[in-house]
DNA sequence: GCTCTATATTGACAGTGACAATATTGACGC
DNA sequence: GCGTCAATATTGTCACTGTCAATATAGAGC
């Protein structure tokens, strides 16, 4: 009688999704920090070499992490974008979207916006960042009908984008607590991030 | 006789300065992820156990650092904030500031916004976010006279600072490229940060 | 059924953070 | 001068990591 484990076979089938999956699991459950190679491969149940041959070293496994994330982010502006049930449409729609996934994933955004950890030459990121990008410009698009100068169409775009980043950075951060910790009772990230949208008219 | 090199004395006099300003110059040199407690002793030239002594861990070496590193930022934007003369001054001068920092010292900028390595609770690095805090604001004051209701001016400041600290971010990580390089010849980050700074009415 | 190749394992190596044990030195009281 | 103590630095060790080489296994196509 065999009293071992039922053995597992010595090929996993899918290996890389699974990698993939546990690894954002103890990204957001543990930090970074933690996530390691062997982890995600002891998670995985293999052996602690067995990523290298689908993500070759630690930098490809995040980098197919963060294409991963990139297409859930697109997911939800995109969402985001074109119902605007709930929430207003639009590029003020858009703005709520992004943080939101910010706060819903902040390690994984976090990756997502550490260029130094990724290889934008894998083509699984390349173009889950290609579509995000688009994403993102479809919120920001100039109004038709009245040509603008590029330097204020860029401007345009770069205000929005990073004014929105910039809060989803300094909310995951911290940054921001003392800043909410004053408004008045009931008041909270998300009237904050409308106040914000508003005073630099980015809802318009 | 004796061929050996000059022995250097067995304790080091100022270690904890120079283990920081090592620190530093590997960090901007050869990026985050080379900054090591044993990288730092081995440039400062003592055993690789002596940073314990003075820092802890590791998270108590970065957070020096990057207290060093809010101290400087500090400076450069109190003095962007009084001299008006090549920049303009106030929120605006402030803002170029903030993103000149950045651009100055990227990965010491990046260090100082990514809380999860360091560690608040130090006096040197709370004593010196404190400071920035508080130029900070010196920058986003509401108005006198009219009294403004606390979340406008809540909203006014997170949005001066998510602003340009997004700029800041996205421009490190290279996020800006496609937007800089589709600018009319001659026009720069200087003058994209100028028009973003405009549509915003942050100079007001 | 045979071969080729993709996939997974084992084993090894250098580098790292952290800790314990030990050595050296300077400060301070006398 | 001298003795004691605390601060500082060294050596040695451990577990963990990424990476590589060598080897084992199994599936795909013929």
């Amino acid at each position: 009688m065999d009293l071992s484990e039922p053995t597992r076979p010595y090929h996993h089938g899918d290996l890389k999704a699974a990698l993939v999956a546990e690894a954002e699991i103890i990204l957001e459950r543990d930090g970074i920090q933690a996530l390691t190679l062997r982890a995600a491969a002891r998670a995985a149940g293999v052996s602690h070499a067995a990523p290298a041959n689908h993500f070759g070293d630690l930098t490809g496994l995040l980098s197919e992490l963060a294409a991963v994330g990139f297409r859930r982010f697109s997911a939800m502006l995109e969402a985001a974008r074109t119902s605007g049930e709930a929430r207003p449409a639009g590029a003020k729609g858009m703005g709520h979207a992004y943080v939101r996934f910010a706060r819903t994933y902040p390690n994984l955004f976090a990756l997502m916006f550490r260029g130094e950890r990724l290889d934008f030459g894998r083509p699984a990121l390349r173009e889950a960042l290609d579509e995000a990008a688009a994403m993102l410009r479809s919120g920001t698009a100039a109004p038709e009908g009245r040509p603008v100068p590029p330097l204020q169409a860029a401007a345009q775009a770069a205000a929005r984008w990073s004014l929105v980043h910039g809060f989803a950075m300094l909310l995951l951060d911290g940054r921001l607590a003392g800043m909410l910790a004053s408004l008045p009772a009931g008041e909270g990230v998300d009237d904050l991030l409308d106040a914000v949208l508003a005073v630099t008219r980015i809802g318009d």
